[in-house]
DNA sequence: CGGTTTTGACCTGCGC
DNA sequence: GCGCAGGTCAAAACCG
């Protein structure tokens, strides 16, 4: 099978070449043969070129056809946009013109309300317009406006809901808010506090202070209030704030009388609560907090302003909900994630990539706005539903739903995973305390922080302190949180409570410090000095780290 | 003495 | 319009 020369398996021009080889004879007289092939091969091969080339232009042609098509489209396309752009510019020059006119003629009597409502109907269409090309007549204007809207529209919703919350058109803060991070809520865009002192308390603007009240407000705005039902032997409440009792009534259907507070932190707070016992369990006290706080707030007294604004935040969504406002009564938890969400972009602005809101927010909590008072509830008092909620675990009363709805979504998840090893972890228990009420969730009072000998959930907590320590107003939202529940107290007796808080407290503080070292000694000890000014009994040991302070042996010397 | 609490009077909104 | 209930005012009392 060597010869495969024999084999006829070549092509003609193979054939030639072989027998090319028979004989000289036989070469001379296929020469000519030969070269006749070679060149009718050349002309194939030519002429296939030619073809191709023809079909290469033939489809060029057709490209630039469709292509030429597509143009024409697009030139349609323009021209119709053009005609649309043209027309919105013409609306708009009389919409504006007829805005003027009216302003002119009601300047004298009916300045403010008429210009109100018209510059509101004017921000309205200048925002549409600053989507297209400035067509205004006014660029300046157009350019202001438009800056409004790409700083506000980051939150995605939050152009929405300044059109919700700005009734009288007044003047739109949005130009205040120049601060990125989750300040730049709503609240805090509507807000006019004059310092800087407590973040979350800016999450709301209802009833802000006495100017902002103005009549146009709407009245479900101005009544919103948040109901705080916790257990507790002491008359009121420590939320941190000063209060003066200005009245007290029997409230029909309940032999405890209700008694009426105004907030003495500022002479102008538009803040009331209302102090009642429950008629069923006198053992629970139902605090209404109404409005907000127009002046800078004490550290412990923040969390639960944050606690009542985003809960009335939430309240207020509720409210303004097509089909929802005239009479909601459901767990909140159960809230729509739209629902979530919205509020989540209406207080606290994270971003995308935020986690639905209801996970941990407000457990135990319902709503009622059927009626001048819509209402908020926020029961502290029974165990949560067993679901996601941060503090599932905990499982002893009091149950207390710190509200960490001004962290960002990375504090949340890690303390979700925090949860969740703590939930792997069998020897961690919990044990911060409300004075006479038992534990509390707070990590690690019986197990320091040291024992924390899992590398993942030292891992995590690392990396949750991390983010929660850069977050300024996280640390002090907890750590008020913190001061606040655990301050919590009939400031006699009970001293193992307060102790077993104290520990606590510093267990966290050490966890915390450790790693970064933010959640500085002071807010503690400033914590430490006004519960001491307004109890006169919280015990905070200074923090340290020596073994001395370790919280082991202070719990042992408690006991 | 200044700030807070008490308490009866007064105001206001709502339903009938 | 009337009565009721919730809410506020303000003078007196109280307290540190």
């Amino acid at each position: 099978m060597e010869n495969n020369s024999e084999k006829p398996v070549f092509g003609d021009e193979e054939k030639a070449i072989k027998s090319s080889c028979a004989g000289e004879e036989k070469r001379v007289i296929n020469k000519g043969e030969h070269e006749r092939q070679i060149k009718e091969e050349d002309d194939n091969t030519k002429a296939w070129v030619k073809k191709k080339d023809i079909s290469t232009a033939i489809k060029e042609d057709l490209e630039i056809e469709s292509t030429k098509a597509k143009m024409g489209e697009v030139k349609e396309e323009n021209e119709r946009l053009k005609l649309l752009l043209c027309q919105i510019a013409k609306d708009y020059q009389s919409l504006q013109t007829r805005f003027l006119q009216k302003v002119e003629v009601n300047k004298s009597s009916t300045l403010s309300a008429a210009s109100g409502h018209e510059e509101n109907e004017q921000h309205h269409h200048l925002i549409s317009l600053s989507l297209g090309r400035s067509s205004s007549s006014d660029p300046s204007k157009m350019m202001k406006e438009e800056k409004k809207f790409t700083k506000h529209n980051n939150g995605g919703l939050e152009l929405g809901l300044e059109c919700k919350f700005e009734p009288d058109g007044s003047t739109t803060e949005p130009e205040k808010n120049n601060n990125p991070s989750s300040e730049s809520s709503l609240g805090k865009t509507e807000e006019e506090e004059p310092t800087e002192v407590c973040p979350p308390s800016k999450i709301l603007k209802t009833m802000t202070s006495e100017d902002e009240e103005d009549v146009s407000e709407p009245m479900q705005l101005k009544k919103t209030r948040v109901s705080v039902r916790t257990r507790c032997d002491t008359p009121t409440m420590n939320d941190g704030c000063q209060w003066r009792k200005y009245g007290q009534k029997i409230a029909k259907g309940n032999p405890c009388p209700r008694a009426y507070y105004r907030c003495t932190l500022s002479p102008t707070c538009p803040v009331r609560k209302q102090v009642q016992r429950c008629a069923e369990d006198m053992s629970i006290l139902i605090t209404t907090y109404e409005g907000n706080h127009n002046h800078p707030l004490p550290l412990n007294a923040t969390a639960m302003a944050s606690t009542t604004s985003a809960a009335a935040s939430m309240l207020q969504f509720q409210s303004s909900q097509p089909g929802l406002g005239t009479s909601v009564s459901a767990p909140t938890a159960s809230m729509s994630s739209s629902s979530a969400n919205y509020l989540h972009a209406l207080n606290f602005n994270f971003g995308q990539n935020s986690r639905p809101y209801h996970q941990y927010n407000f457990p135990n909590s319902s709503i009622s706005t059927c009626n001048s008072h819509p209402t908020i509830t926020l029961d502290l008092t029974a165990a949560p539903p067993n679901n996601s909620s941060y503090f599932s675990r905990f499982s002893n009363a009091p149950r207390a739903s710190l509200n960490f709805s001004s962290l960002p979504s990375s504090s949340l998840e890690l303390l979700s995973n925090i949860q969740a090893s703590w939930k792997n972890s069998s020897h961690l228990t919990f044990g911060a305390a409300f004075p006479n009420h038992g534990p509390l969730a707070y990590p690690g009072w019986q197990s320091p922080y040291t024992q924390l000998t899992n590398q993942s959930l030292s891992e995590t907590i690392t990396a949750a302190t991390k983010a929660i320590t850069s977050n300024p107003s996280f640390c002090s939202a907890l750590a008020a949180a913190l001061t606040s529940f655990v301050g919590n107290g009939d400031g006699k007796g009970n001293e193992r409570k307060w102790g077993e808080s104290s520990l606590s407290m510093k267990t966290a503080h050490q966890a915390v410090e450790s790693e970064v070292g933010y959640l500085g000694r002071s807010s503690y000890m400033n914590n430490h000095h006004q519960q001491q000014q307004n109890q006169g009994s919280l015990l905070l040991f200074p923090i340290s780290k020596t073994a001395s302070g370790h919280p082991a042996e202070n719990s042992n010397h408690i006991k």
